[in-house]
DNA sequence: TAGATTGTTAATCGATTAACAATC
DNA sequence: TAGATTGTTAATCGATTAACAATC
């Protein structure tokens, strides 16, 4: 209810899935949604997500549920979903060259702004809307256009000094993708997503109960 | 100390993260890290530290630490990163296609032993090492090599019948990359990793405090 | 020896779940 | 009206942190 109020984190990070689940019922022409059924549908329980819902601008009814397209209202602006986000790509590997051209993300509210490296073959060719610039230009382009948020996909052994160029820059959000933890200044906020990671982990419930099936 | 006791859920999110510091500490020729140095190097407290590896199969010496050879043994044991996994990678648009390229995965135990795509322009192309294959092939190469972990990569719409798929095939480990909580029987073990919602976190993070400061 | 650091117990903190009166 | 579902409080559960005797 009241959206000043500071948000715990793993409610946070639930809100990305809510607003996902609400969309997709609003395109199936579903007008309303109770806990129930939105618990269901992310595994989680109605308990949950009333409380997680508490936490917004926003009143369920008795017998209905939630409205969806409050809901999605209420998500999209806790989430900045209505902003454009400048986002930087560092590193023009696979992985930095694969979200240049992924269209997905123009789509939800964060721009491609630029997309670096520090191999000279490199510079100056295209993916997606983005041509590759030198990692020297990094800190020329943030004075031309506001940086909301850097991603670093260089490899790990690059991956501090990379996010010391971005907190020079000015960027105060850092989306790590580099295998390795990184030290930021406690006004910049990092968060780790690790393909790698998640193999790992997918590889310890493995170990622990898929190869007894096997 | 106890490898069979079951590990909780946070602890084992934090595992891949002392394996990739405690490596980078033996590359460097360290052979004893103490819990207070390996917190500040993870953002972590030497409690919560010492709190984790008393999970694991190792005993750390006043006034030493934890051996860094030893810590690394363990972690590679728990998370089976000595075993090679056999992964397929489903949907080979950028981001399934940059992964097949990605050379990492094997050095770290993760084969990639099928690409596969429904569009039949892609089928026969290579990246990487795979050849992208029809994703009416996969029971048929389930057949032949056993799949431990299958990603998905195909847009959010696909999401849920891709992941029957692979359960039929006889997959019980899934790391999900589409943006779409998916549904599997509860023998099956999912991961979700979406980029995107690392975004909107960050986003939400920009949001609080971030814009205030700009 | 003195001091640093572990392993472990207990305390604290916070998230999830249960329960239920209010309400549509 | 009767019944379903909310919003919220209280109970439970679990993770993190603090504390400290044991130990090298």
């Amino acid at each position: 209810m009241h959206s000043s109020e500071q948000i715990p984190h793993p409610v946070i990070r639930r809100l990305p899935k809510y607003l996902v689940h609400v969309q997709e019922l609003r395109e199936e022409g579903v007008e309303w949604a109770s806990s129930q059924e939105i618990a269901d549908a992310l595994g989680l329980t109605s308990s949950t997500v009333r409380q997680d819902l508490s936490h917004m601008d926003l009143r369920g009814i008795s017998k209905k549920g939630y409205e969806t397209s409050q809901l999605e209202a209420v998500l999209r602006q806790i989430l900045g979903a209505d902003i454009m986000h400048h986002v930087v790509i560092i590193g023009a590997g696979h992985l930095g060259r694969a979200l240049a051209e992924h269209g997905a993300f123009a789509r939800r509210g964060f721009e491609i702004c630029g997309l670096f490296d520090r191999d000279e073959d490199l510079i100056g060719k295209s993916f997606g809307n983005a041509e590759v610039m030198s990692i020297h230009e990094l800190a020329e382009q943030a004075g031309k256009v506001k940086i909301d948020i850097g991603i670093i996909a260089v490899p790990s052994s690059a991956a501090q000094n990379v996010a010391e160029m971005l907190v020079e820059a000015g960027v105060k959000a850092i989306l790590n993708l580099a295998y390795k933890h990184i030290q930021v200044p406690s006004n910049v906020t990092v968060v780790d997503a690790r393909i790698m990671e998640s193999l790992q982990e997918l590889a310890y419930a493995l170990g622990k109960k898929g190869k007894a099936v096997n």
